[in-house]
Parts: structure tokens; C-alpha cells; sequence
DNA sequence: TTGTAGGCGTTATCAA
DNA sequence: TTGATAACGCCTACAA
């Protein structure tokens, strides 16, 4: 096993001092050409690449971006993952993803440990437990200690950070309008607490739909779940009631578990989709474009949201200086993919 | 903004050296009492953290893992990743996941990145390119430089490093002989070309099944596409092609994307499941869980997979001994989730 | 009991 | 043109 090649055993070898060799390979005018040369080739043959640890003590910066989010078996996570994959990659960034599993401690822990040298800066989608408590003086110790924090999807208010949303108040209305121009009258939503910002936003996007079309609200036909990230048997019982008990013309539900489960329900009952009963969902992932039928989704583009989200933080890291910069909000359009389980509209 | 703590900061603050400051955090006899509380009031006060960097410079290792996965939007990898994640917590260890977008470049260069400096060791699944191309000179460099490597999932023969995979041909074995047992015949198999190496074992458990149950496996029930990480439009094709020309009453299939066509397929044919045609594929994802009719399905066990590569790299890491402990492949058993894709068994 | 010095690998400044 | 030195933040052997 050789020891890693380091500026100092190649000096050693060539039998010069270790900042020739520093300079030598930086193509400092300053070393002449020969020993450069030499050295460069030495370097090159045996394959030296500087320290990156080395090199971020030195620089004071690492060129890595932390990532925390709830969880990472989740379609829509990953997506806006490989997003900043993309982005970091192209702009010379490293991404350090940590998990924290939903819960409040593990958020806390993981920014710390990002916190103390790892990392320059933060992307992160709050965890359900920190919402909850609303608890946030880890988000404001890091950039207290001046470390930029982009926040995205599941975002809360009085940070002192950029956000990046999908617009899902905008992105809940197209979904819930396309399926009353297409002949529902009746629509039901499966959505989550109100607590959850996103599930929110989502039902205010359907009322909103409603209200244009001069369709009255009705409460019985608003299903509040207390999650939105899967599916307990818990909320599997009350959408089955929920669907059973309405005799609704068209369901729309915050993500695809929802909708897949009310599909599951509908087809019991003997319903015919989209002939019967229209579906909608929130985030267009595997499920909505596999499913029989395939359901018409809201489509998040998470990809787009998280090229963005690090491209404003690469942003902010990049600045000099740093306080002049405003904290801003960018929104991400949604888009509607239209599948089986809605109907053909007119035209 | 304040900048963050360090030893010199608080040494300057309270008018003693660094190393006293030092020594009476880490509960240093050497240091008196009073001091050493003074110290440690003042660190916890102003909630002193050492810097990783730092850290990872003096003791040349980083306690990071580097994970390099080919996909990240990809149900499998990611409860790998979340089992790599939790072992990596529960033993003091950071993760940081590159991508290889199935890339040999990619992968080539997310190695050399993390190598230098950045990891301690790696955990890969290799991506499809690379196993195209047989080019392990990343792969054999790292080891060389004393940095462990497991392989997960997609490995190769012929590199130092320890493996562990998922019994991919008993687990196929598993899912065919259930079929058969459930009454099914003439049983086709959709998998993807040899050169990926799970797809070749499935197939093989696939004949091995077969075998043991005298029935004469036949070329026209296996097809072989040629990616086995998504559906392409050329793959939907052959599957409608081979599902219609065939009057199987039995399809096994690599992953969940071919199932889902199939059972497309399917029903467009009129074919009741499993009445007329059991289903079971490789992989317990979402949509196995979630299709309707839901899909029994040979469940991988991801975390479990996760939690074993981390734990045999941090083994090999904290290991002194380095060159004694011999190379060796674990296989991690996969079990068959019954649902509504097959009949049931008669006892 | 406390402090000094050296080193991890790199770069920048200044001296030779 | 080359090299010595200091610094990034931390730790530790050794000296005071």
C-alpha cells in the first residue's frame, strides 16, 4: 500500500523545497521552466492530486453544500437531489446529504455537524417534528456563523434565508380547475393538517378553484390527514371512508398515496375512472405514471427546484459581500400532466 | 456575524494558551480544577465545536464514508443509502453520496474527488458503463491508496475489496417457484441482458426453478432488454410484443417497471390476475405495494444491504491490522411478499 | 499546572 | 529562481 502522494514526498524525491513544488505545479512564472517541467511530469506521473481536507483549512471554505432532508425514500426528495447534483457538479460544488429522518433532534445533530467545518452553506426542507415545535435555533446559529441556508419545499417563515417553493396554491387550483372543466361538480380533496405547510397551501389552492367556478366549499368533503409523506393504515381506513360515504365526481389529494389508495376504494365500489369519478394528485412521480389507470398529476419539477435552490446558495457563497443581498423567494411552476384518470376536455 | 469559535479565540479571551484550553476540554487531569471549569463554562457558553477539518488534517481520517451510487431517483438505492445512513450515525460516521449517473466518467471522477482527502473509504454499486467498459483503474487506485471499498448490489470480480450482494438468483428462484406451486406452466421470465450482472443471476434462479420442477425452460419466454433501471419506449414494445405472442399463465420480471407493463399489457388483453396469469418481479417497491391488483414481489431488503456494506467498511476502517483481514462477500437473503399478483397456495 | 513547539498538507509572503 | 516561514485549527509530546 502506497501512502498518498503529497507535495512534500515529491520534493523530497526531486530534492527541492516543498513551495517550489507548490508553485511548480501551479505554473508559477517564478520556477523555471525546467524544474517545472520536471516536476509536472513527476506529479503527473504518479498521479498527485492536492488534499481537499488540506485545502479547506487553507482556503476556509470547502466547496460543499449540506443537504438535510426529512427523508430520502421519497421520489420527490430525490429528484430535487439529483437536481443539485447537476448544478453543484457544474459549478465545482461537492453535496453532503444527511437525513433526518422527520424528526427534530437528527435535524438539530446533523447541522452541527455540517456546521463545524464540512460544509459552506445549507439546502434543507424542514423536518414535520420541527414544525411542530417550531423550534428553530439551529437554522439561525448557522447563519448566525455566516453560512448562507437556502430552504426548500417545507419552508417557515421569520428565517433569515432564501427559500425555494413550488407553487402549490397555483399548482392545486390548475389541477382542481382542469378537473371541473372537465365536468366535475362534486370534487372532494384528500389533504393533510393544516400544520404542514404544503398541505395547506394545497387546500387553499383547491377552495381557491372552487370559488372561481362559483363552486360552494363544503367542508364533509375536505379530508384532513395528519401525514403527507406516506401512507398509515390509519389514513388508508378514513380515506376509505371518506370515498364511500361522499358520492364524489372527482377526488383531488395532496400527494399519490392518497390517490392511489382512493383509486383502490373506487374500484372496489365498482366506480369507473375517470367515466364515474375524476383523480388528480399532487407530485408526479412512479406511482401516478404507472398506476391503472395512470393518474393526471401535478407535476413539481424537483429537478428544476433543486438545480435552483443550489444555484442561489453557490450564489450567495460566491458573493464577497455577503450582507448587501436580500432574502427572496423563488417560485417554481407547476405543470399538469394530463393522464387516464381524468377526462378529455372539449375543445 | 460572529465568526465561529475557536481554541485560539477562547485561549486569547481568557488569557491562556491553546493547548491549556485544549487539554481542559478534553478533561485533561494535567489541567487544575478551577481552570479547566472556567474553560469549559466559557466553550459551553458560547457553544464551542471543534472544526472537522481541522480534525480530519491531524488525524488523516475523516470519519466519512463516500457512498457512489449509479441513480438516486431509484427506490432500491435509496433504502441502501438510508441503511448505510443509519449504521453510519449509530457509529460515528458522516456519509457523503456522489452520483454516477451511470456514468463511467462520472464515477471515475466522483471517486477521485471524495479520495482525496474527503472519505476514508468507499461503499459503490458500479455503474452500467462501467461494467460495459471492464475499466477498474479508479476502483484498484483507491485500494491501492489504503481506502477500503465495498461493492454493493453491481459488482465485478477481480478487485480487493469486499462485496455483498443479495442472493439474486435464490431470491428469483424464490418468486418462480412460487408461481409454479401456485399451478402456473408455462411461465416467462422479462429480464435484461447478461452483461448486468443481477439480471443474469435472476435469470439464472429463473431456469434453476424450472429445472427443479421438470419443466423445459424455453428461449422464446425469456426477453432480455437491455437496461434494467427503467422502461424505454423500445422496451415497452418487446414487453407488449412478448406478453401478446405468448399465452403465458406465469411472468417473472427483473424489477417493478416490467411487472407494471406487463399488468398493463394485460388488462388490455382482458387477462384477469392472476385468474389467468400470476405476476411476481424482483424488487418490493412502491409500486409493487401500491398497483392494483398489488404485486407479490420479491422484497430485496435494502436496509438491511445498507447497514452491511457500512458496517464491514467501518469494520476494515477501524481495523489496524490492515492487511490481514481477507476479502468476502456477503449475501443478504431477500423474502417473497405475497399479494394480490398471484393465487394463493393451497395447504 | 501551564505553555511551547511541531506537524497534518497546502498556499502566500518574504528572504536569499 | 528557489527556499524558509507562517498560517488555517487542532492535538500532543515535552519543556518550563
Amino acid at each position: 500500500m502506497k501512502r498518498k502522494l503529497t507535495l512534500k514526498l515529491i520534493a523530497k524525491e526531486l530534492g527541492v523545497s516543498i513551495s517550489t513544488v507548490s508553485k511548480a505545479l501551479r505554473d508559477s512564472p517564478e520556477i523555471s521552466e525546467e524544474t517545472r517541467e520536471k516536476i509536472k511530469a513527476y506529479a503527473k506521473l504518479y498521479n498527485y492530486k492536492p488534499n481537499n481536507i488540506a485545502l479547506s483549512l487553507k482556503n476556509r471554505r470547502t466547496n460543499t453544500i449540506g443537504v438535510i432532508i426529512p427523508q430520502i425514500v421519497h421520489h420527490f426528495f430525490t429528484t430535487v437531489i439529483s437536481g443539485i447534483e447537476q448544478e453543484a457538479r457544474d459549478r465545482n460544488y461537492n453535496v453532503i446529504i444527511c437525513l433526518s429522518n422527520n424528526g427534530f433532534d437528527k435535524e438539530v445533530e446533523n447541522m452541527e455537524l455540517l456546521a463545524n467545518g464540512s460544509t459552506d452553506g445549507f439546502i434543507l426542507s424542514i423536518s414535520k417534528e420541527t414544525m411542530l415545535k417550531e423550534d428553530y435555533h439551529h437554522l439561525n446559529e448557522v447563519i448566525e456563523q455566516g453560512m448562507p441556508v437556502v430552504m426548500f419545499d417545507r419552508v417557515v417563515e421569520g428565517i433569515s434565508c432564501d427559500r425555494v417553493l413550488i407553487d402549490d396554491k397555483a399548482g392545486a387550483k390548475k389541477g382542481v380547475s382542469h378537473m371541473i372543466r372537465t365536468g366535475c361538480r362534486k370534487i372532494g380533496i384528500i389533504t393533510s393538517e393544516d400544520y404542514i405547510s404544503v398541505g395547506r397551501l394545497r387546500t387553499e389552492g383547491y377552495l381557491d378553484a372552487l370559488d372561481d367556478y362559483g363552486i360552494a366549499a363544503n367542508d364533509n368533503l375536505i379530508l384532513k390527514l395528519d401525514n403527507i409523506d406516506d401512507l398509515t393504515e390509519e389514513s388508508k381506513k378514513r380515506i376509505e371512508d371518506f370515498v364511500t360515504k361522499n358520492d364524489l365526481d372527482g377526488i383531488f389529494t395532496v400527494n399519490e398515496f392518497f390517490a392511489v389508495h382512493a383509486t383502490r376504494v373506487l374500484t372496489k365500489l365498482g366506480k369507473r375512472i375517470p367515466e364515474d369519478v375524476s383523480i388528480v394528485c399532487f407530485t408526479d412521480g412512479q406511482l401516478s405514471e404507472n398506476m391503472i389507470p395512470s393518474l393526471t398529476a401535478v407535476s413539481q419539477h424537483g429537478e428544476e427546484m433543486g438545480r435552483k435552490a443550489a444555484s442561489i446558495l453557490i450564489e450567495k457563497l460566491e458573493r464577497e459581500d455577503s450582507e448587501t443581498a436580500p432574502y427572496d423567494t423563488a417560485y417554481i411552476d407547476t405543470s399538469l400532466v394530463e393522464r387516464e384518470s381524468t377526462r378529455k376536455l372539449n375543445r
